[in-house]
DNA sequence: GCCCTAATTTACCCACGAGTATATTTAGAC
DNA sequence: GTCTAAATATACTCGTGGGTAAATTAGGGC
């Protein structure tokens, strides 16, 4: 899960590898630990919504105390950060996968469809959707602008891609972009994971509609 | 706005059409300012949020206190679901628009796509997409749902419509109709009133993908 | 002028929930 | 066994905001 930053640093005066072997032990428990938060506050806020989901709820569920919470992440709104952060890793992952693939844009873009589908119908999905400027603070609400655009600009230099490869019809990037993500966000609204529509098959769906549009060919 | 329900009701012991003009006067009087109540609320809600909008905040839009706002509604869940349905209504009114146009079922839901673009840009196009069930008692969550739900089958039906007569290449008609209805929802979320560009381009580029689709023909 | 009702205000209550200061337990290191 | 640091818990604070009781003002009807 979204990766932690240095860990193994200078260790200072070293003392033999069994000690720090037992620290990484204890760092990876961490970080264990950390994301099992940030995944039972995910499906927290999915069910309940961020607002109606206190921070003694998620502990609670954790079997935990909210100060324990608190000891793994700076604040409610970090932890909708954290979420927001897990579920654009999966559609990021997606994107890049497609980086170094031969296949037309069109191809291309329609992979980035299915995997983005199955992230948005995770626990995540809702935080991805719902994480909204409204909840942060103007320094989180900037980060997760930065992110969503780079989601962004990745669907829109797909799209470029396959006009230019001929793959897809010219078009207005920016708004065909703007459709494609609108219809993916949309299903993190109506998707229940009960539902007998797994997210391959939605994401199936979608493609042929993309591709062929409405009217008769 | 949203119709209230019996004005006018039985004048107990008529005593001539002056009295009961000024009291329809102050009937009207009393919508106007509820109306003013709800879009003041709606405006709020899209700026905010509806967690973030206290009805202080409201009342001190409107250069009132919050009493007078209770004055005019039940409590602030019913204020959001006020301005939920003035939405909605925007959009039903598009699509009943179209019950008796003689064009295709193609034309009749691009139609419908403007009127919906149009509406999904007002103020209250935050509080239709946002208004989730999340923040709504269960009474109120299943009368948004079923509000929800007659959009749906009003899109499907066009659909189907479109289908039968041959304007629409047969698909699946519950899952275009989501992908349709996400990506205008979404509008939304990244539309600004002082967007370059108008609800009626957004809709003119929106139909011209899902009809052509992207595979070149 | 007086009455009655609707509109509006002042001045509250109180629950909830984010966040914290402080104590306590646990486990690894030596 | 003891020292230390991390992990967890107990027991709080305190602001915010939904909602309300009661008083006050405005305005039409006669």
């Amino acid at each position: 899960m979204a990766g932690r930053q240095a860990r193994k640093s200078n260790p200072q005066r070293a003392s033999g590898p069994a000690l720090w072997a037992s620290v990484g032990a204890r760092v990876r428990d961490r970080e264990r630990k950390r994301d099992a938060v940030i995944m039972t506050a995910a499906r927290a806020f999915r069910e309940r919504g961020y607002h109606n989901t206190s921070l003694d709820d998620i502990a609670s569920e954790l079997n935990v105390t909210k100060p324990t919470v608190y000891h793994y992440v700076e604040n409610k709104e970090q932890l909708l950060f954290e979420c927001f952060r897990s579920g654009l890793a999966l559609i990021m992952n997606g994107i890049e996968e497609q980086r170094e693939s031969t296949a037309t844009g069109r191809e291309r873009l329609a992979a980035v469809i299915a995997r983005y589908a199955e992230a948005i119908t995770s626990d995540f999905g809702w935080c991805m959707v719902q994480a909204e400027n409204q909840d942060l603070s103007p320094t989180m609400s900037r980060k997760v602008k930065a992110l969503k655009s780079e989601i962004d600009q990745g669907l829109r230099s797909l799209i470029r891609a396959g006009v230019a490869d001929g793959s897809i019809r010219p078009c207005d990037e920016k708004m065909t972009a703007f459709a494609l993500a609108g219809a993916l966000n949309w299903i993190a609204h109506w998707y229940r994971s009960d539902d007998k529509l797994a997210a391959s098959e939605i994401a199936q769906r979608f493609i042929e509609l993309f591709e062929l549009g409405l009217q008769p060919r």
